[in-house]
DNA sequence: CCGAATCCGGCATGATACTG
DNA sequence: CAGTATCATGCCGGATTCGG
Protein backbone atom coordinates (compact mmCIF):
# COMPACT_ATOMS: atom_id res chain seq x y z
CA UNK A 1 0.00 0.00 0.00
CA UNK A 2 1.30 3.46 -1.29
CA UNK A 3 0.95 6.24 0.84
CA UNK A 4 -1.03 8.33 -1.61
CA UNK A 5 -4.13 9.40 -1.35
CA UNK A 6 -5.82 8.11 -4.20
CA UNK A 7 -7.33 11.09 -5.45
CA UNK A 8 -6.92 12.47 -8.89
CA UNK A 9 -6.52 16.03 -7.03
CA UNK A 10 -3.19 18.59 -7.19
CA UNK A 11 -3.60 18.81 -3.77
CA UNK A 12 -3.53 15.24 -3.19
CA UNK A 13 -0.28 15.11 -5.11
CA UNK A 14 1.60 17.56 -3.20
CA UNK A 15 0.22 16.51 0.19
CA UNK A 16 1.77 12.94 -0.79
CA UNK A 17 5.43 14.58 -0.77
CA UNK A 18 4.66 17.79 1.49
CA UNK A 19 2.10 16.20 4.07
CA UNK A 20 5.52 13.57 4.93
CA UNK A 21 6.70 14.14 8.72
CA UNK A 22 9.79 16.83 8.19
CA UNK A 23 9.36 17.91 4.34
CA UNK A 24 7.60 21.05 4.73
CA UNK A 25 10.57 22.08 7.16
CA UNK A 26 13.16 20.55 4.66
CA UNK A 27 11.50 22.57 2.10
CA UNK A 28 11.63 25.93 4.51
CA UNK A 29 14.93 25.34 4.87
CA UNK A 30 16.11 24.96 1.69
CA UNK A 31 14.17 27.80 0.36
CA UNK A 32 16.79 29.90 2.23
CA UNK A 33 19.50 28.10 -0.02
CA UNK A 34 21.35 25.53 -0.55
CA UNK A 35 22.42 23.12 2.62
CA UNK A 36 24.58 20.25 3.19
CA UNK A 37 22.98 16.98 4.80
CA UNK A 38 24.54 18.06 8.30
CA UNK A 39 23.13 21.53 7.91
CA UNK A 40 19.79 20.15 7.64
CA UNK A 41 20.12 17.92 10.31
CA UNK A 42 21.12 20.19 12.73
CA UNK A 43 18.35 22.74 11.83
CA UNK A 44 15.37 19.89 12.65
CA UNK A 45 16.25 18.44 15.95
CA UNK A 46 14.56 15.17 16.44
CA UNK A 47 14.55 14.04 13.26
CA UNK A 48 16.66 10.41 12.40
CA UNK A 49 19.16 10.24 10.11
CA UNK A 50 17.22 7.54 8.31
CA UNK A 51 13.85 9.62 8.17
CA UNK A 52 15.88 12.51 6.86
CA UNK A 53 17.45 10.36 3.90
CA UNK A 54 14.48 9.25 3.15
CA UNK A 55 12.43 12.37 2.69
CA UNK A 56 15.26 13.99 1.03
CA UNK A 57 15.09 10.83 -1.82
CA UNK A 58 11.51 11.15 -2.02
CA UNK A 59 11.56 14.97 -2.26
CA UNK A 60 14.43 14.61 -5.10
CA UNK A 61 12.58 12.15 -6.86
CA UNK A 62 9.43 14.23 -6.81
CA UNK A 63 11.77 17.22 -8.39
CA UNK A 64 11.09 19.31 -5.52
CA UNK A 65 15.07 19.10 -4.65
CA UNK A 66 18.21 17.81 -6.63
CA UNK A 67 21.71 16.76 -5.37
CA UNK A 68 24.44 18.55 -6.26
CA UNK A 69 27.94 18.39 -5.55
CA UNK A 70 29.45 20.92 -3.29
CA UNK A 71 32.79 22.87 -4.41
CA UNK A 72 33.80 24.90 -1.44
CA UNK A 73 34.83 22.63 1.11
CA UNK A 74 36.21 19.44 0.77
CA UNK A 75 33.61 18.14 -1.97
CA UNK A 76 30.35 16.64 -0.43
CA UNK A 77 26.78 17.32 -0.92
CA UNK A 78 24.49 20.05 -1.24
CA UNK A 79 20.91 19.90 -1.51
CA UNK A 80 19.14 22.76 -3.90
CA UNK A 81 15.57 23.52 -4.62
CA UNK A 82 14.90 23.33 -8.01
CA UNK A 83 12.35 25.29 -10.01
CA UNK A 84 9.93 23.36 -9.52
CA UNK A 85 10.10 23.36 -5.72
CA UNK A 86 11.27 27.42 -5.29
CA UNK A 87 7.73 27.94 -6.49
CA UNK A 88 6.65 26.88 -3.34
CA UNK A 89 8.05 29.53 -1.58
CA UNK A 90 5.78 32.31 -1.38
CA UNK A 91 3.04 29.41 -0.63
CA UNK A 92 5.10 28.10 2.24
CA UNK A 93 5.59 32.02 2.90
CA UNK A 94 1.81 32.41 3.33
CA UNK A 95 0.98 28.88 5.07
CA UNK A 96 3.50 29.69 7.84
CA UNK A 97 2.32 33.33 8.25
CA UNK A 98 -0.98 31.60 8.73
CA UNK A 99 0.45 29.18 11.41
CA UNK A 100 2.12 32.57 12.83
CA UNK A 101 -0.98 34.33 14.00
CA UNK A 102 -1.81 31.98 16.82
CA UNK A 103 1.99 31.75 18.04
CA UNK A 104 3.21 34.38 20.30
CA UNK A 105 5.74 33.05 22.55
CA UNK A 106 8.12 29.69 22.24
CA UNK A 107 6.38 27.08 23.94
CA UNK A 108 8.86 24.99 26.46
CA UNK A 109 11.49 23.67 24.36
CA UNK A 110 10.82 25.51 21.11
CA UNK A 111 14.08 26.83 19.62
CA UNK A 112 14.45 29.07 17.03
CA UNK A 113 16.93 28.47 13.83
CA UNK A 114 18.91 30.77 11.47
CA UNK A 115 17.20 29.19 8.22
CA UNK A 116 13.66 29.16 9.98
CA UNK A 117 14.49 33.17 11.08
CA UNK A 118 15.49 34.27 7.46
CA UNK A 119 12.39 32.19 5.90
CA UNK A 120 10.32 34.18 8.59
CA UNK A 121 11.52 37.55 7.67
CA UNK A 122 11.01 36.66 4.03
CA UNK A 123 7.45 35.83 4.63
CA UNK A 124 7.06 38.81 6.62
CA UNK A 125 8.34 41.69 4.54
CA UNK A 126 6.01 44.05 2.81
CA UNK A 127 7.10 45.75 -0.32
CA UNK A 128 7.21 49.26 -0.82
CA UNK A 129 7.97 50.76 2.87
CA UNK A 130 11.68 50.72 2.87
CA UNK A 131 13.03 53.71 0.40
CA UNK A 132 16.62 53.61 0.81
CA UNK A 133 18.14 49.72 0.70
CA UNK A 134 19.57 48.34 3.54
CA UNK A 135 20.64 45.41 4.96
CA UNK A 136 19.67 44.14 8.57
CA UNK A 137 21.45 41.25 10.76
CA UNK A 138 19.20 39.95 13.23
CA UNK A 139 20.41 37.88 16.13
CA UNK A 140 17.55 36.31 18.16
CA UNK A 141 19.00 34.23 20.37
CA UNK A 142 21.39 31.46 19.20
CA UNK A 143 19.81 32.12 15.60
CA UNK A 144 20.98 34.79 13.32
CA UNK A 145 19.54 35.79 9.57
CA UNK A 146 19.89 38.48 7.68
CA UNK A 147 17.27 40.52 5.68
CA UNK A 148 18.55 43.05 2.56
CA UNK A 149 15.73 44.80 1.68
CA UNK A 150 15.40 47.74 -1.09
CA UNK A 151 12.26 48.82 -2.70
CA UNK A 152 10.03 45.65 -4.01
CA UNK A 153 13.10 43.39 -3.88
CA UNK A 154 13.97 41.53 -1.01
CA UNK A 155 17.26 39.22 -0.53
CA UNK A 156 17.67 36.88 3.14
CA UNK A 157 19.80 34.49 4.09
CA UNK A 158 20.89 32.40 7.19
CA UNK A 159 23.72 33.41 9.52
CA UNK A 160 26.06 36.12 8.27
CA UNK A 161 25.35 38.42 5.38
CA UNK A 162 28.31 39.15 2.94
CA UNK A 163 28.53 42.20 2.81
CA UNK A 164 28.66 44.27 6.46
CA UNK A 165 24.47 45.55 7.62
CA UNK A 166 23.48 48.91 7.94
CA UNK A 167 21.68 47.97 11.32
CA UNK A 168 22.40 45.14 13.85
CA UNK A 169 19.31 43.70 15.89
CA UNK A 170 20.37 41.73 19.13
CA UNK A 171 16.48 40.96 20.02
CA UNK A 172 14.91 37.81 21.71
CA UNK A 173 12.18 35.84 21.47
CA UNK A 174 9.67 39.09 21.75
CA UNK A 175 11.04 39.81 18.75
CA UNK A 176 7.60 38.08 17.58
CA UNK A 177 5.58 40.54 19.47
CA UNK A 178 7.50 43.64 17.75
CA UNK A 179 6.36 42.10 14.13
CA UNK A 180 3.12 41.81 15.35
CA UNK A 181 2.87 45.44 16.03
CA UNK A 182 2.02 44.26 19.80
CA UNK A 183 5.50 45.92 20.73
CA UNK A 184 6.65 48.92 20.35
CA UNK A 185 10.13 49.85 19.08
CA UNK A 186 10.59 52.33 21.65
CA UNK A 187 9.02 49.83 24.55
CA UNK A 188 11.29 47.36 22.65
CA UNK A 189 14.35 49.32 23.44
CA UNK A 190 13.87 50.96 26.89
CA UNK A 191 13.05 48.29 28.21
CA UNK A 192 16.28 46.70 27.18
CA UNK A 193 14.92 43.52 25.72
CA UNK A 194 16.10 44.76 21.96
CA UNK A 195 19.21 46.42 21.51
CA UNK A 196 20.06 47.89 17.72
CA UNK A 197 23.48 48.88 16.31
CA UNK A 198 22.65 51.78 14.20
CA UNK A 199 19.88 54.78 14.19
CA UNK A 200 17.53 53.96 16.08
CA UNK A 201 15.07 55.58 13.94
CA UNK A 202 15.74 52.27 11.66
CA UNK A 203 14.29 50.41 14.20
CA UNK A 204 10.90 51.64 13.34
CA UNK A 205 10.74 51.45 9.07
CA UNK A 206 11.89 47.67 10.36
CA UNK A 207 8.92 47.36 12.46
CA UNK A 208 7.14 48.60 9.48
CA UNK A 209 8.49 46.75 6.62
CA UNK A 210 8.39 43.37 8.42
CA UNK A 211 4.97 42.53 10.13
CA UNK A 212 3.05 39.56 10.69
CA UNK A 213 -0.39 39.64 11.87
CA UNK A 214 -0.87 38.19 15.53
CA UNK A 215 -4.50 37.11 15.78
CA UNK A 216 -4.77 36.29 19.52
CA UNK A 217 -5.26 37.98 23.09
CA UNK A 218 -1.96 38.12 24.17
CA UNK A 219 -1.09 37.40 27.65
CA UNK A 220 1.88 39.02 28.72
CA UNK A 221 4.35 36.71 29.66
CA UNK A 222 4.05 36.34 33.37
CA UNK A 223 7.63 35.04 33.70
CA UNK A 224 10.58 37.14 32.92
CA UNK A 225 14.05 36.01 32.19
CA UNK A 226 15.53 33.59 29.55
CA UNK B 1 6.73 12.90 22.83
CA UNK B 2 3.98 15.12 21.08
CA UNK B 3 4.65 15.02 17.63
CA UNK B 4 5.20 18.63 16.98
CA UNK B 5 8.77 19.83 15.67
CA UNK B 6 10.09 21.93 18.60
CA UNK B 7 10.43 25.04 16.56
CA UNK B 8 9.36 28.67 17.49
CA UNK B 9 8.11 28.91 13.78
CA UNK B 10 4.78 29.42 12.18
CA UNK B 11 5.13 27.11 9.29
CA UNK B 12 5.73 24.28 11.75
CA UNK B 13 3.08 24.94 13.87
CA UNK B 14 0.94 25.10 10.78
CA UNK B 15 2.78 21.85 9.67
CA UNK B 16 1.70 20.30 13.01
CA UNK B 17 -1.77 20.10 12.48
CA UNK B 18 -2.40 20.01 8.38
CA UNK B 19 0.89 18.08 8.27
CA UNK B 20 -1.15 14.64 9.81
CA UNK B 21 -2.42 12.12 7.41
CA UNK B 22 -5.62 13.32 5.81
CA UNK B 23 -5.71 16.47 7.23
CA UNK B 24 -5.24 18.37 4.13
CA UNK B 25 -8.20 16.85 2.42
CA UNK B 26 -10.81 17.53 5.24
CA UNK B 27 -9.62 21.15 4.51
CA UNK B 28 -10.35 21.00 1.13
CA UNK B 29 -13.87 19.05 1.53
CA UNK B 30 -14.99 21.40 4.02
CA UNK B 31 -13.80 24.66 2.19
CA UNK B 32 -16.14 24.21 -0.38
CA UNK B 33 -19.28 23.45 2.67
CA UNK B 34 -20.03 21.91 5.67
CA UNK B 35 -19.90 18.32 5.49
CA UNK B 36 -21.63 15.64 7.81
CA UNK B 37 -19.36 12.40 9.07
CA UNK B 38 -20.00 10.74 6.69
CA UNK B 39 -19.77 13.17 3.64
CA UNK B 40 -15.67 13.38 4.66
CA UNK B 41 -15.59 9.64 5.12
CA UNK B 42 -16.62 8.39 1.78
CA UNK B 43 -14.94 11.07 -0.01
CA UNK B 44 -11.81 10.23 1.27
CA UNK B 45 -11.63 6.63 0.94
CA UNK B 46 -9.23 4.63 2.36
CA UNK B 47 -9.28 6.79 5.97
CA UNK B 48 -10.24 4.65 9.28
CA UNK B 49 -13.09 6.64 11.09
CA UNK B 50 -10.83 6.51 14.19
CA UNK B 51 -8.42 7.88 12.45
CA UNK B 52 -11.03 10.70 11.12
CA UNK B 53 -12.14 11.12 14.51
CA UNK B 54 -8.78 12.02 15.37
CA UNK B 55 -8.06 14.39 12.71
CA UNK B 56 -11.11 16.08 12.99
CA UNK B 57 -10.90 16.51 16.96
CA UNK B 58 -7.10 17.43 16.09
CA UNK B 59 -8.50 20.26 13.44
CA UNK B 60 -11.62 21.64 16.35
CA UNK B 61 -8.63 21.93 18.87
CA UNK B 62 -6.64 24.47 16.09
CA UNK B 63 -9.67 26.01 15.72
CA UNK B 64 -9.66 25.24 12.32
CA UNK B 65 -13.13 24.02 11.95
CA UNK B 66 -15.66 23.92 14.41
CA UNK B 67 -18.77 21.23 15.27
CA UNK B 68 -21.95 22.36 14.26
CA UNK B 69 -25.52 21.19 15.11
CA UNK B 70 -27.62 20.15 11.40
CA UNK B 71 -30.83 21.49 11.39
CA UNK B 72 -32.72 20.10 8.16
CA UNK B 73 -32.58 16.28 7.97
CA UNK B 74 -32.61 14.87 11.10
CA UNK B 75 -30.05 16.71 13.37
CA UNK B 76 -26.66 14.80 13.58
CA UNK B 77 -23.42 17.02 13.53
CA UNK B 78 -21.99 18.98 10.76
CA UNK B 79 -18.25 19.92 10.81
CA UNK B 80 -17.36 23.76 9.23
CA UNK B 81 -13.98 25.97 8.85
CA UNK B 82 -14.07 28.32 11.09
CA UNK B 83 -12.89 32.09 9.83
CA UNK B 84 -9.88 31.29 10.96
CA UNK B 85 -9.83 27.61 8.93
CA UNK B 86 -11.36 29.53 5.61
CA UNK B 87 -8.10 32.03 5.73
CA UNK B 88 -6.43 28.48 4.34
CA UNK B 89 -8.76 27.99 1.09
CA UNK B 90 -6.66 30.72 -0.86
CA UNK B 91 -3.49 28.55 0.29
CA UNK B 92 -4.82 25.48 -0.64
CA UNK B 93 -5.71 26.46 -3.89
CA UNK B 94 -2.16 27.78 -4.54
CA UNK B 95 -1.26 24.41 -3.05
CA UNK B 96 -3.33 22.09 -5.27
CA UNK B 97 -2.18 24.05 -8.56
CA UNK B 98 0.94 23.79 -7.68
CA UNK B 99 0.66 19.97 -7.46
CA UNK B 100 -1.64 19.81 -10.44
CA UNK B 101 1.53 20.72 -12.39
CA UNK B 102 2.24 17.32 -12.63
CA UNK B 103 -0.89 15.48 -13.23
CA UNK B 104 -2.01 14.80 -16.58
CA UNK B 105 -3.82 11.67 -16.50
CA UNK B 106 -5.64 9.80 -13.12
CA UNK B 107 -2.71 6.91 -12.14
CA UNK B 108 -4.68 3.41 -11.89
CA UNK B 109 -7.24 3.51 -8.81
CA UNK B 110 -7.60 7.44 -8.87
CA UNK B 111 -10.62 9.02 -7.90
CA UNK B 112 -12.27 11.78 -8.57
CA UNK B 113 -14.60 13.16 -6.17
CA UNK B 114 -17.29 16.14 -6.15
CA UNK B 115 -15.49 18.02 -3.15
CA UNK B 116 -11.96 17.70 -5.26
CA UNK B 117 -13.72 19.01 -8.36
CA UNK B 118 -14.93 21.94 -6.77
CA UNK B 119 -12.24 22.72 -4.86
CA UNK B 120 -10.39 22.49 -8.32
CA UNK B 121 -12.43 24.47 -10.27
CA UNK B 122 -12.22 27.33 -7.70
CA UNK B 123 -8.58 26.91 -7.68
CA UNK B 124 -8.54 27.15 -11.67
CA UNK B 125 -10.49 30.09 -11.59
CA UNK B 126 -9.24 33.46 -13.38
CA UNK B 127 -11.31 36.40 -12.34
CA UNK B 128 -12.21 39.21 -14.98
CA UNK B 129 -12.79 36.71 -18.19
CA UNK B 130 -16.36 36.11 -17.82
CA UNK B 131 -18.70 38.80 -18.08
CA UNK B 132 -22.04 37.82 -18.26
CA UNK B 133 -22.77 35.37 -14.60
CA UNK B 134 -22.90 32.50 -16.16
CA UNK B 135 -23.04 28.68 -13.91
CA UNK B 136 -21.61 25.93 -15.43
CA UNK B 137 -22.30 21.92 -13.81
CA UNK B 138 -19.79 19.80 -14.62
CA UNK B 139 -20.09 16.07 -14.01
CA UNK B 140 -16.69 13.97 -14.43
CA UNK B 141 -16.82 10.23 -14.54
CA UNK B 142 -19.04 10.17 -10.71
CA UNK B 143 -18.01 13.50 -9.74
CA UNK B 144 -20.40 16.52 -10.11
CA UNK B 145 -19.19 20.22 -8.95
CA UNK B 146 -20.81 23.16 -10.06
CA UNK B 147 -19.38 26.91 -10.41
CA UNK B 148 -21.45 30.27 -10.75
CA UNK B 149 -18.89 33.30 -12.28
CA UNK B 150 -19.76 36.55 -12.25
CA UNK B 151 -16.88 38.86 -13.28
CA UNK B 152 -14.54 38.90 -10.42
CA UNK B 153 -16.57 36.98 -8.13
CA UNK B 154 -17.11 32.98 -8.11
CA UNK B 155 -18.98 30.64 -5.98
CA UNK B 156 -18.76 26.73 -6.52
CA UNK B 157 -20.40 23.82 -5.00
CA UNK B 158 -20.56 20.15 -5.13
CA UNK B 159 -23.22 18.30 -6.86
CA UNK B 160 -25.90 20.22 -7.66
CA UNK B 161 -26.30 24.06 -7.40
CA UNK B 162 -29.63 25.83 -6.47
CA UNK B 163 -30.60 27.16 -9.95
CA UNK B 164 -30.37 25.69 -12.96
CA UNK B 165 -27.14 26.03 -15.26
CA UNK B 166 -26.73 28.07 -17.93
CA UNK B 167 -24.26 25.17 -19.07
CA UNK B 168 -24.00 21.94 -18.43
CA UNK B 169 -20.84 19.66 -19.18
CA UNK B 170 -20.32 16.20 -19.11
CA UNK B 171 -16.73 15.20 -18.94
CA UNK B 172 -13.78 12.57 -17.96
CA UNK B 173 -10.51 12.60 -16.54
CA UNK B 174 -9.41 14.46 -19.93
CA UNK B 175 -10.61 17.44 -18.85
CA UNK B 176 -7.83 17.98 -17.42
CA UNK B 177 -6.29 18.47 -20.37
CA UNK B 178 -8.73 21.18 -21.47
CA UNK B 179 -8.10 23.20 -18.49
CA UNK B 180 -3.94 22.75 -19.16
CA UNK B 181 -5.42 24.35 -22.59
CA UNK B 182 -3.29 20.83 -24.07
CA UNK B 183 -7.32 19.79 -25.36
CA UNK B 184 -9.00 22.18 -27.90
CA UNK B 185 -12.53 22.08 -26.72
CA UNK B 186 -13.30 22.04 -30.64
CA UNK B 187 -10.95 18.62 -30.41
CA UNK B 188 -12.47 17.89 -27.14
CA UNK B 189 -16.37 17.62 -28.21
CA UNK B 190 -15.81 16.37 -31.77
CA UNK B 191 -13.62 13.40 -30.68
CA UNK B 192 -16.55 12.96 -28.47
CA UNK B 193 -15.16 13.05 -25.21
CA UNK B 194 -16.84 15.74 -23.74
CA UNK B 195 -20.23 16.95 -24.11
CA UNK B 196 -22.09 20.10 -23.72
CA UNK B 197 -25.37 21.40 -23.31
CA UNK B 198 -25.69 24.42 -24.29
CA UNK B 199 -23.91 27.37 -26.34
CA UNK B 200 -21.37 25.54 -27.98
CA UNK B 201 -18.99 28.90 -28.12
CA UNK B 202 -19.20 28.70 -23.86
CA UNK B 203 -16.30 25.90 -23.69
CA UNK B 204 -14.42 28.25 -24.89
CA UNK B 205 -14.81 31.19 -22.98
CA UNK B 206 -15.22 28.17 -20.02
CA UNK B 207 -11.65 26.97 -20.70
CA UNK B 208 -10.18 30.18 -20.45
CA UNK B 209 -12.13 31.20 -17.46
CA UNK B 210 -10.91 27.91 -15.61
CA UNK B 211 -7.06 27.09 -16.33
CA UNK B 212 -4.19 25.61 -14.60
CA UNK B 213 -1.56 24.81 -16.54
CA UNK B 214 0.63 21.80 -16.98
CA UNK B 215 4.34 21.52 -16.80
CA UNK B 216 4.97 17.95 -17.95
CA UNK B 217 8.33 19.03 -20.08
CA UNK B 218 11.27 17.78 -18.26
CA UNK B 219 12.81 20.33 -16.69
CA UNK B 220 16.01 20.69 -18.37
CA UNK B 221 17.96 21.51 -14.82
CA UNK B 222 20.08 24.15 -15.52
CA UNK B 223 22.41 23.35 -12.76
CA UNK B 224 24.71 26.86 -12.12
CA UNK B 225 27.50 26.25 -9.75
CA UNK B 226 27.02 28.47 -6.45
C1' DC C 1 34.30 14.72 9.57
C1' DC C 2 30.14 13.92 6.28
C1' DG C 3 26.48 11.07 4.52
C1' DA C 4 24.24 7.69 5.29
C1' DA C 5 22.67 2.32 6.60
C1' DT C 6 21.13 -0.67 10.42
C1' DC C 7 18.75 -2.27 14.46
C1' DC C 8 15.04 -1.82 17.73
C1' DG C 9 10.86 -0.08 20.78
C1' DG C 10 6.74 2.40 20.42
C1' DC C 11 3.02 4.58 18.30
C1' DA C 12 0.16 5.96 14.26
C1' DT C 13 -2.13 4.15 10.52
C1' DG C 14 -5.24 1.04 7.88
C1' DA C 15 -8.69 -2.49 7.96
C1' DT C 16 -12.56 -4.54 9.96
C1' DA C 17 -16.11 -5.20 13.19
C1' DC C 18 -19.26 -3.35 16.33
C1' DT C 19 -22.29 0.04 19.23
C1' DG C 20 -25.25 4.22 20.93
C1' DC D 1 -25.50 8.66 11.53
C1' DA D 2 -21.54 9.12 14.22
C1' DG D 3 -18.50 7.35 16.01
C1' DT D 4 -15.73 3.32 19.31
C1' DA D 5 -13.00 -1.15 19.73
C1' DT D 6 -9.62 -4.21 18.26
C1' DC D 7 -5.59 -5.79 15.95
C1' DA D 8 -1.64 -6.37 12.27
C1' DT D 9 1.42 -3.68 9.81
C1' DG D 10 4.68 -0.24 9.10
C1' DC D 11 6.50 4.20 9.99
C1' DC D 12 8.89 7.20 13.12
C1' DG D 13 12.30 8.36 16.86
C1' DG D 14 16.69 7.16 19.06
C1' DA D 15 21.11 5.21 19.07
C1' DT D 16 24.85 3.04 17.03
C1' DT D 17 27.73 1.69 13.25
C1' DC D 18 29.73 1.96 8.58
C1' DG D 19 31.87 3.81 4.17
C1' DG D 20 34.27 7.78 1.71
Amino acid sequence: MTKDYGQFCGLARAARVLGERWALLIVRDLSVGPRRFKDIHEGLPGVPTSVLTTRLRELEQMEVLERRAAEQPGGGVLYALTAYGAELTPILDRLGRWGAQRMSAPEPGEILTSSSLAAALRAAYRPGIISAPTTYLIHAGAASAWASAGGEDLDVGADIPVCDPDVVIHAGPRLRLLLAGRLSPEDAVTSGELTIEGPAADLEVFAQAFHVPLALTVSPTASEGP
